[in-house]
DNA sequence: TATAGATTATTAAATCATCATTCAATTCAT
DNA sequence: ATGAATTGAATGATGATTTAATAATCTATA
């Protein structure tokens, strides 16, 4: 059916990034080609010439739009997590697992052009800014988490932000390897038990009904000498915090 | 200089194994030729045909010998650390961050490799079992210092084990985007930042002197709209900190 | 309203460049 | 002189890009 007017060229540009990011998370960079490409969505090789300058071209767009993809993901979670520095994390963390987002097929996109992009300027924009502002959000939210709650244990912000930027990397590694079939519920869960165990007056350990066996054997209790002082501030930030979200609502 | 009898076999292998890592790093696998590969090594393209079956298989040897290397660093630095799970954890935070096996030209090869590695069974052999090896190790570590403190909150293993396993991969795809001029004292004091504040009765935070510019330069700036909320937030909480401060004066 | 262009979309084949690999010739060391 | 090491020039394959041909759709106008 060769000439059919089936859509207008934003859609088909459009169909033939989706079947770049297939074929990305199929072949790999360096064994990617047009012919592959453009079988995945049903065309020939000539086509994509026709609506994208070159393979690098439609590279560099594939590259941008799963980026900026993910960066309207994050900044539409924040928005409906509210104000609060410990809902946003937690927004951060579950839009971090949301299947849409961090879809396999995207995260083996993100890996394979972060290998690549060594000596390439235009992958490194791209790629770069969204790995620092992500870094920049979580550690901002973490000052604010431990210097509002906790004065007298040392808690090094960078130091967890860290913690946590890697252990969404990890989570989106292990995505890249198992693909499908990756439990993110269970992903979820450790990533939540993670932000109980370091800030504890914030988040909860996940309900004990969804802990897993290895879980439960590993989960037991210590007292640091300086939990005590923390949960005596959270329980009076939890004052402030009444008294901030009723100035919220009035400021904001 | 032709046919000049420089070295023994093993030795010219090596020198094109070290060529290919190098040409990895500068060129991404996408971009990789042999010629880049043996101009590196100062030889030609049809001398590496001598050497090696083919392309892929110097790629394989390549993955193979940066991968083993790791896992022997590991294995060094673990028996030098002695028995206590401490120390070896400790260990292993200095082994990611020792610049011979966390050199940025063989991160750039290790994430070259994961990003292909979908679908590459040959692959994932030598890299998935590397990635679960060291994950079970910090695991069953951190179970172990859990055990042995013996206290009373709650701390996940798992959570705290892939937090560990992140960080690590965090500071090694800085290494990767960062190159030689990553400074690598700095991220040793963020990890072992945040091994004293999940374990303190393990470790303590580094010194106060050691603290870098960055580290005490607290917020970067962000251009992304959602970021203004959070500023908002921060500004607004100020306040309540004031507050706060003189309160936990009284209280505490 | 029908229809002759004009425009857009598509293809298959042709072209051109880039490499991996092979090979015959050459050089050096023993 | 023999064999190991190396080269540079074929060889051949692969794959991006161009092109000519063709078909579908749209537009203007008789």
């Amino acid at each position: 059916m060769s000439g059919v007017n089936t859509g207008n060229h934003a859609e088909r540009r459009h169909l033939l990034i989706d079947a770049t990011i297939s074929a990305i998370a199929e072949f790999g960079l360096s064994k990617l080609t047009l012919a592959k490409i453009s079988s995945i969505a049903g065309l020939t090789a000539g086509t994509v010439n026709f609506y994208f300058d070159s393979k690098e071209a439609l590279l560099l767009e594939t590259l941008n739009f799963v980026s900026e993809e993910f960066d309207k993901g994050i900044a539409v979670a924040l928005k409906a997590a509210g104000p609060d520095p410990d809902k946003k994390l937690a927004a951060i963390i579950d839009a971090s697992l949301n299947p849409e987002i961090t879809e396999h097929r995207k995260m083996a996109v993100w890996h394979a052009f972060d290998s690549e992009s060594r000596g390439r300027a235009d992958y490194q924009r791209i790629r770069g800014n969204l790995d620092k502002q992500n870094f920049s959000l979580i550690l901002s939210l973490c000052e604010q988490i431990i210097k509002d709650a906790n004065k007298q244990t040392e808690i090094n912000a960078r130091a967890i932000a860290n913690a946590i930027a890697g252990i969404t990397d990890e989570v989106w590694k292990e995505i890249l390897f198992a693909g499908e079939s990756y439990d993110r519920d269970d992903a979820r869960r450790v990533c939540l038990s993670f932000l109980a165990s370091i800030f504890p007056w914030c988040y909860s350990m996940p309900s004990d009904t969804a802990l897993t066996d290895s879980e439960k054997q590993t989960t037991i209790n210590i007292t640091r000498a300086s939990i005590d002082d923390i949960e005596r501030v959270a329980l009076l930030f939890d004052q402030y915090r009444q008294f901030y979200k009723q100035e919220s609502d009035i400021n904001l």
